[in-house]
DNA sequence: GCGTAAGCACACTGAGCGGTGTACGTAGCA
DNA sequence: TGCTACGTACACCGCTCAGTGTGCTTACGC
């Protein structure tokens, strides 16, 4: 029997599992709560046997810290490495790429020890994501960049966190209120 | 042994337990997390004994349920009824009045069952605080009040789960935005 | 072809969880 | 004084969880 990659139901999927495992815990943390989500299920869910998971990762702490930054690459460039767009159409766009639950919030109020490494990573990319901002803010001749990136970062945070609640999309409402400080912030003489 | 009352270590502590636990865990669900927090801890923290915990709720799905309704008489009043203030103070006065984590946020992002008692109480308690703000906007001569009365409502969220994450206070850029917005959407003539 | 590294299967442990059963103590009211 | 409602003490159950031990299988590079 040498047939790998059975598919779903088949056990047997062979090598690539920590991508596995990552794309399975992006998934189930995100419907189920990180501490929702038991080792086991996401052992079957990534079609991995646990001795492997345990292998890769040092323990769920250190799963939970791995997925955290696992988002690093997804979202923070994505947006501002666009050059297609003009600086004030990129701090829009971002309202546009969105994740229904903050995976960083979702860390934050999950996890209730502030010195876990997962918080200390959350806090420093919300931190790195509000600067990003400040810069593009920067960009597009905003008087005041760093308390526009500010102001942004925290648009984005309610909107996540109030879709969470309210179970519809409040993302549209904070694109909104973004555009009336971006246009307030940005001097109609600078403004492309 | 006649002594009631016998302090923080000795047990015993006698009438009055529905009041003590749902003190305890207003401040243990907030510091640990609702899932962080065990029932046996509760009890511990509370001075009640378990089997008093359970003639009170059914279940801790009923007492988180208990544990969110206190907040009502907590937040909502409080600023919506003081008479002291402007209609457009009281609608500023509210981001004064915040809670460190909010616990209809908390509820939401620690129970993944959206159909929860909780999840449900969370979902509408934040709709009826978005109306109660729309009204005050209203009384304070908005125009298109209910959208004003959203958009403070996901200020409020957003600095709430930003607090959270971190650690900072994030109200005070709240506020700055929701006065903008506020003055905006308040025709000078009306404004007192 | 063979060694090695990666992965698998599965049983297991110890701890903590939510929740219960039982018997006892005590305060307040009639 | 004696009844009743509230509270206590503590052992206990079944379950789930994170994490481990052991032995086997498979794929890939030399």
């Amino acid at each position: 029997m040498t047939e790998l990659e059975k598919g779903p139901q088949g056990r047997r999927r062979g090598r690539g599992a920590r991508e596995r495992i990552l794309t399975a815990s992006q998934k189930l943390f995100r419907d189920q709560g990180i501490n929702g989500t038991g080792m086991d299920q996401l052992c079957a869910a990534a079609e991995v046997s646990k001795r492997t998971l345990y292998q890769h990762f040092a323990g769920k702490d250190d799963l939970i810290t791995e997925h955290l930054h696992r988002f690093d690459p997804d979202i923070l460039p994505e947006v501002f490495d666009r050059t297609d767009l003009t600086p004030r159409e990129r701090l829009l766009a971002v309202f546009d790429v969105h994740a229904p639950l903050c995976p960083f919030i979702q860390a934050a109020v999950e996890i209730s020890d502030p010195s876990h490494p997962a918080r200390t990573y959350a806090r420093d990319y919300k931190k790195a994501f509000a600067t990003r901002l400040a810069d593009a803010a920067r960009e597009a001749g905003a008087d005041n960049p760093d308390r526009l990136g500010e102001q942004l970062a925290l648009l984005l945070d309610g909107a996540a966190a109030r879709t969470r609640v309210l179970g519809t999309d409040a993302f549209a409402t904070a694109a909104e209120i973004a555009t009336a400080l971006i246009d307030a912030a940005i001097p109609a003489t600078v403004r492309d």
